[in-house]
RNA sequence: GAGGCAAUAGCUCAGCGGGAUAGAGCAUCAGAUUGCGGAUCUGAAGGUCGGAGGUUCGAAUCCUCUUUGCCUCACCA
């Protein structure tokens, strides 16, 4: 479909280009690239539209007019023939595309191993940073969005040509472990996540909660818990013992999540190994005259001129602060893995972090800090107002994944499809995993999210739970063919028997998946591609609804329909897998 | 106070490199199953695209102003 919009500019360039040549108008003719293509409102105007409008501009002729003529010299045109053909109508040039030789490379396209994959991104190394946890309490529904947009992202852009890598920051060092280390020193008992039957996060979180209780108690709590980040600094072996032992277990827990929804990570950097990083870079821009010092002695950036403020890059003792250590990792990681892009995935509330960080990159002078971008996403609300994890607002990641399961393998109980759905534990534990994803993900980054329980635990209309039920009817067709049910056995495909409107439609739509895989990665935004898994989905829908396959009675129509349903099993398999909805044969 | 982002059907959202009658889902109403899985499909109803100007042959889309909401403006992360 790529290549017949192409040559289609092509040959209306052409046109106009005769066109102004006959009419000897003093003007030039746009080039190929230029032509503007859209797609008519309605499949009956065609499959693409060219607006007359600019041209006719140009030349000083009503749109309709200047519609005929191409219309007319396109007919004249030889490398036109077979393509299709061009109708004026209204201000618009309209083309049809010759069905049968474009069907035929569709289905074959799809057939090749590998399709669906684009070259968009080729030839970037693009290093993509989500999740970055912190490790003193467990993921919540706001990880939940992060990650899917991350590792969404992430295989967007490697199937849109991109070499990708996956960097997990975690947040391991500071006041938020200590405060956890604290309630776990005065009321853990020496106790260990296997002593309580709990997951390592949940666990080390539970003495996160515990220790604003004991805030509420004890005046000193807070005073205790700086003590603690300040033995930490100085080395107490005790106290980095602790730190190490609760991150361990916080780390195997929040593991365990990311294992079980689908997200994984091609490095760790923890910031306890990280957090210094900084500082010498920084030092050496100071020296370069990129920073200056202060009187008091803290470096700083002044950014006035670019619309930002003064920003402190090391504090007056000289110690880094988050900023600076943003700064080493960014400087670290290209050491490491020469990426020319990076992709921040961090909640919006840092959008100005993020523009002082590249322009601070920018300014120490790294060729490859001007494709630095922050993938910044909204909150995500709960009806009762935000999440908190102090008022018990929050909605654990682990608990919400195993509430949607269970409703899933209800669902299928209801259904009584035990049986032929298979192990339903894990039908329904990925069911829960395309419901949670699509609902995090089909939504733009940049809204806010409302999450409504009821809502996010409906299995009907847009959601992911569709697009599986779309893309197992698919396989049931298939596998039944297979076994040698249905007509299609006994006839053969032709391309040309796909002629029909419904046909037609449903074949573009199948065919579109590149050209949205390029989208979706040059835009960064998975709910492209969530719209496009949807779409699908919806019109295989119809489709079938409509044009029986297997029990079709003649041989060839089936088998050539069967044809178009495997095409759009792999078009939705390819689809849901980019964004994290897990691809199921039966449910 | 300054900066950023958002505002489209009762609700949740698409559409915003300007273009042909603004689209889905939910909810509502009316239908569809001796037929490949009804987690489905078909149809109806539902909109001054927050408001006001402007640019343009043409604006939900671009510009300005304005209203409302959220987020930032730490030598926290």
């Amino acid at each position: 479909m790529v290549e017949a919009k192409a040559a289609w500019k092509a040959i209306v360039a052409r046109a106009l280009a005769a066109y102004i040549a006959e009419k000897g108008a003093p003007v030039e003719a746009p080039a190929a690239s230029a032509v503007v293509l859209e797609r008519p409102p309605k499949p009956e105007l065609g499959d693409f539209g060219f607006p007359m409008f600019p041209y006719a501009k140009l030349l000083r002729a009503a749109p309709p007019a200047v519609a005929a003529a191409l219309a007319a010299l396109i007919a004249k045109d030889p490398e036109a023939a077979g393509l299709g053909e061009a109708k004026a109508e209204g201000p618009y040039l309209n083309v049809r595309l010759a069905r049968a030789p474009e069907t035929a490379r569709i289905l074959s396209a799809v057939a090749k191993p590998g399709w669906g994959a684009s070259s968009g991104q080729a030839g970037h190394k693009v290093l993509v940073e989500f999740s970055s946890p912190n490790t003193n309490k467990p993921l919540h529904l706001g990880h939940l969005r992060n990650n899917a947009l991350g590792e969404s992202l992430s295989r967007i852009l490697l199937a849109a040509g991109a070499e990708v890598r996956k960097v997990n920051h975690l947040n391991d060092r500071g006041i938020n472990i200590c405060k956890s280390m604290l309630a776990y020193l005065r009321y853990g008992e020496g106790k260990t996540p296997a002593d309580e039957g709990l997951k390592g996060d949940h666990f080390v979180g539970k003495y996160y909660v515990l220790y604003n209780k004991l805030k509420a108690e004890d005046p000193n709590a807070e005073a205790d818990a700086q003590e603690l980040v300040r033995r930490w600094e100085a080395g107490d072996p005790e106290i980095r013992a602790l730190q190490e032992k609760m991150n361990a277990w916080t780390f195997e827990g929040v593991k365990a999540t990311y294992a079980r929804t689908g997200v994984s990570f091609d490095a760790y950097d923890f910031e306890t190994e990280t957090y210094e990083q900084g500082r010498a870079e920084v030092l050496k821009g100071l020296e370069r005259g990129v920073f200056f010092k202060e009187e008091d002695g803290s470096v700083q950036i002044d950014l006035e001129d670019v619309g930002l403020d003064k920003k402190v890059l090391l504090r007056k003792d000289g110690t880094s602060i988050y900023i600076t250590q943003d700064i080493g990792t960014a400087i670290h990681r290209h050491e490491g893995w020469p990426y020319d892009r990076v992709v921040y995935v961090v909640g919006n509330e840092q959008v100005y972090h993020f523009k002082v960080l590249f322009e601070v990159l920018k300014r120490l002078g790294f060729d490859w800090a001007n494709d630095l971008h922050h993938l910044s996403y909204g909150m995500v609300n709960l009806p009762t107002g935000r999440m908190k994890t102090r008022e018990g607002t929050i909605v654990d990641a682990d608990d919400l994944v195993d509430a949607v399961a269970e409703l899933a393998a209800k669902e299928i109980e209801a259904k009584g499809r035990e049986e032929s759905a298979g192990a339903v534990k894990d039908i329904a534990g990925k069911i829960a995993l395309g419901s949670l994803h699509y609902f995090l993900l089909h939504v733009a980054p940049v809204k806010d999210i409302l999450y409504d329980p009821a809502e996010s635990l409906s299995f009907t209309g847009d959601t992911g739970p569709y697009i599986q039920y779309m893309g197992a009817r698919a396989s049931s067709i298939l596998r039944k063919h297979a076994a040698g049910e249905g007509n299609a056995v006994k006839g053969r495909a032709d391309p040309a028997l796909l002629a029909g409107e419904a046909d037609w439609e449903l074949l573009k739509l199948v065919a579109a998946l590149p050209e949205c895989v390029d989208q979706a990665a040059a835009a960064m935004e998975p709910s492209v591609m969530a719209g496009y898994a949807h779409d699908l989905a919806a019109g295989f829908s119809a489709w079938y609804r409509d044009n029986p396959v297997l029990n079709c009675p003649d041989p060839n129509l089936a088998a050539s329909r069967l044809e178009l349903v495997k095409a759009v099993k792999a078009g939705l398999e390819k689809a849901a897998g980019l964004v994290c909805i897990p691809f199921l044969e039966t449910m």
